[in-house]
DNA sequence: GCCAACGTTGGC
DNA sequence: GCCAACGTTGGC
């Protein structure tokens, strides 16, 4: 099983909506890094939920991948904002995965937190911060649920 | 709201 | 295929 984190704007699509939703095709990446990072997640997979553009980013919650990565629909939407008018049905250029909700972390862990901790010193998330779907390190996911166990 | 980092685009 | 210009992300 690998380890991964997804990053959202609370504003645009929270931990709590995921709650509410139970379930959610996580659409609009347009990134072909993170699109990879989907691509190779496989159904039982989990990851941090995080959220950004905020006044502190923090991890708030863990999910969990249920179905493997499937063209993203928003592609060919004129109507959506991530509609990609060089995209084609035979073809498609973006994916998504759908992502489950499991459960809050005990605590938020922050990025300040996870910047301050040295054994994080290679995380993805503090190295390529604009990356929005990340992979993390079996001994990264420990020590970011050891911190969130942490007041 | 600013701006650094960095991904993407397009001219050559 | 390089790289300058441009656009976007996201921390602060």
């Amino acid at each position: 099983m690998h380890h991964w984190l997804f990053k959202t704007e609370p504003h645009a699509y929270s931990f709590e909506q995921l709650r509410a939703d139970r379930i959610t095709p996580w659409t609009g990446v347009r990134n072909w890094q993170a699109r990879n990072n989907m691509k190779a997640m496989e159904v039982g997979d989990l990851g941090f939920f995080y959220h950004s553009s905020i006044a502190q980013p923090c991890a708030v919650g863990i999910c969990r991948v249920v179905k493997n990565a499937y063209p993203d629909f928003t592609q060919f939407d004129v109507q959506s904002e991530y509609y990609d008018a060089t995209s084609r049905k035979e073809r498609p250029k973006w994916y998504m995965v759908d992502v489950e909700y499991v459960e809050p972390l005990e605590h938020p862990v922050t990025l300040a937190q996870m910047r301050a901790e040295p054994r994080l010193d290679g995380m993805v998330l503090l190295r390529r911060g604009r990356l929005s779907v990340q992979p993390v390190t079996s001994r990264e996911w420990e020590i970011v649920l050891g911190l969130a166990q942490q007041q």
